[in-house]
DNA sequence: GATAATTTGTGAAATCATTCACAAGCCCGG
DNA sequence: CCGGGCTTGTGAATGATTTCACAAATTATC
């Protein structure tokens, strides 16, 4: 298939969210127009983003809420449950670690990990923190498909070498340093100060 | 001026974050093909991103390391301490104010609001939690730059509502809602059940 | 001081993403 | 079963971003 843009995947997932939503209200059909106003984008972004997947509607009448939920939800990979890991249980991974909105969406924390034998045993929402020196045996038993990196940046890369070595295909990263990884695996960044910096610009850049 | 595009923006954060390093390393010019290298893209982009700004460099040499480090803090508006507020004290608020990687890049967390009387109180490393409805008694008072959302998604709207009339304008939100704002308010979103919804398309879809 | 080796800054070209605009399809009322 | 009213799906047009490619400027070398 063609590459798709990271911003159509973007939106699909908004999309869904709130279809979801709509869905539970208990409407039936919805259009492209009524999607966009809430995704906060016109109706023709919207067809276009479903055009590249195939055609999901109806001319005249809007996309059955409960297809395209289903469409959308097997076009993202979340027809099933994912198995995610988080290395560092610091303040960043224990929150995550706890958060509510992943296992809600799919993503089910099956353990976390780390080096500090204060934090080594404690449970988090009912996932035990490892040590560390446990990943490798770990990550082939238990084979997540995701890792959450949530350590010191120099203590970074040293380990998604390890992670990706162990069989890890995808990578979110919470710590503010450039990762290198080989190019079958997915990488991402979240970096928060970086979001700050973006917001003192506008702050400084806008109007005047 | 044209307008710049958040791509650019990002980048030139990046750029900042190695040029210190570098400078650190006692590195007194730099290439734009060696910032390139660091930053995961082009020599082309480097040059370009900055050449929307101004011209920084020497041909035949490059770039002053320590004056294009100032020149980019200039354009993203570090040169000062921003003031923040965190509004929710939950797990991922409390995290938020702790996280040592604000205070390093100029974003001074001087509040914290919360409703639950349990929280209320509490030092999360030397800011106190305040009650919810001491915020824009507070707000006036602080003058904060910048608010952190850190709140049930429900709770999250009527917030902002509040925050925005107090006269914050510019938001972080992390909690997974679509949030309204006015024009003049800049509202930025960090989704991280998305992010990994991301992953999940990524993990589903490449190769095969 | 002339020449070779670099590296910037920037128009032009290419690529990528969004918006436009409209034919085609579908529902509904009569 | 026909015509009016909607809404999709999609090429074409526009707009935005990235990459190319090269003249101009500077340093290093002899």
């Amino acid at each position: 298939m063609k590459h798709i843009a990271e911003s159509t995947v973007r939106r699909l997932s908004r999309y869904l969210r709130f279809l979801e939503d709509f869905e539970a209200d208990g409407h039936q059909t919805i259009s492209s127009g009524e999607l966009a106003a809430q995704g906060g984008t016109t109706s023709a972004q919207v067809r276009k983003d479903l055009s590249f997947f195939g055609s999901f509607g109806k001319r005249g009448l809007g996309y059955s809420v409960s297809e395209l939920s289903t469409r959308i939800r097997a076009i993202l990979g979340l027809g099933r449950q994912w198995k995610v890991i988080i290395v560092g249980a610091g303040k960043i991974g224990a929150a995550l670690a706890q958060y509510r909105g992943f296992r809600e969406r799919g993503f089910q924390v099956v353990s976390v990990y780390d080096t500090d034998p204060e934090r080594v045993g404690k449970l988090l929402d009912g996932v035990a923190v490892h040590d560390q020196t446990e990943l490798e045996a770990d990550i082939r038993a238990l084979k997540p498909d995701i890792a959450l990196i949530a350590v010191p940046d120099d203590a970074a890369q040293a380990l998604v070498d390890r992670i990706v070595q162990a069989g890890v295909r995808a990578i979110l990263n919470f710590a503010p340093a450039r990762l290198q990884v080989p190019s079958h695996v997915t990488l991402r960044d979240v970096n928060m100060a970086l979001e700050l910096e973006i917001l003192s610009y506008e702050l400084v850049n806008r109007d005047g």
